[in-house]
DNA sequence: CCCTACCTATCGCGTGGCAATATATCGGCA
DNA sequence: TGCCGATATATTGCCACGCGATAGGTAGGG
């Protein structure tokens, strides 16, 4: 019932991945959750328990805002990027594009090794 | 003096790296620390305190398997890849990819956004 | 009235990157 | 001879964070 991928692979990009998913449009987390669920093809099952503190320390480092509403329904806290936010998810993504394109240049002769061999 | 990139984007592929360069042949812990240097354009700066606990720690696992050689001149611990490792190294790659795909098409919509706006 | 889904929150654990530190060998240079 | 910087491996303690477990509350249906 845990995540698709390893806890290790998350923890470079689940900042990014809720940032970007906030984007969007404000929302609330357990929307997040299932909306990331559905954005990753049901392979990032976010738990509760890594949800709400990442909500957390994203609020507390300016980068998103929150504000609990009753109007829309059920009582909930509501998320909106900040610009602060916004800018963090530039960077972090400009980081990721130069990190991926470092692994794959790494992993390039590998494939290409196993291509040829057994 | 630390990583180009942060410690949470490393963790889920610092094994990855390390299998990837040993898959092209034995070395030792330092020349791998140079490698590894060279092979990510200067962006992955491996400090001691994290290579030699994860030499230690893909040793357990039976991934690499290791051997003090003094004939090649200073006194040095040799680390050849199994066939586990390689194993590992192929459903690790393969994840990977998974990965990168996932995060990419979350991104995507960002990115078109970003081109049409400010 | 209970049961399930919805919704937020926190605690404790384990993992692992990293700075700091220790130790030892080697070559060069004064 | 003595010192120094590069080479080479190892360990310790710190800290961040994903995650399972647990808790507590609301809403709607059978």
């Amino acid at each position: 019932m845990s995540n698709r991928f390893g806890p290790d692979l998350l923890r470079g990009s689940l900042d990014l991945m809720v940032l970007s998913v906030l984007a969007h449009g404000s929302t609330y987390g357990y929307d997040l959750q299932q909306k990331l669920l559905a954005a990753s093809n049901e392979l990032v099952q976010l738990q509760a328990g890594t949800l709400y503190p990442l909500l957390h320390r994203l609020e507390a480092d300016k980068l998103i805002r929150s504000r609990w509403e009753a109007s829309t329904g059920r009582k909930r806290k509501w998320y909106e990027i900040t610009a602060a936010g916004k800018q963090r998810l530039k960077t972090q993504t400009a980081e990721w594009d130069r990190y991926v394109a470092c692994i794959q240049s790494m992993l390039a002769p590998i494939r290409s090794t196993a291509a040829h061999s057994a």
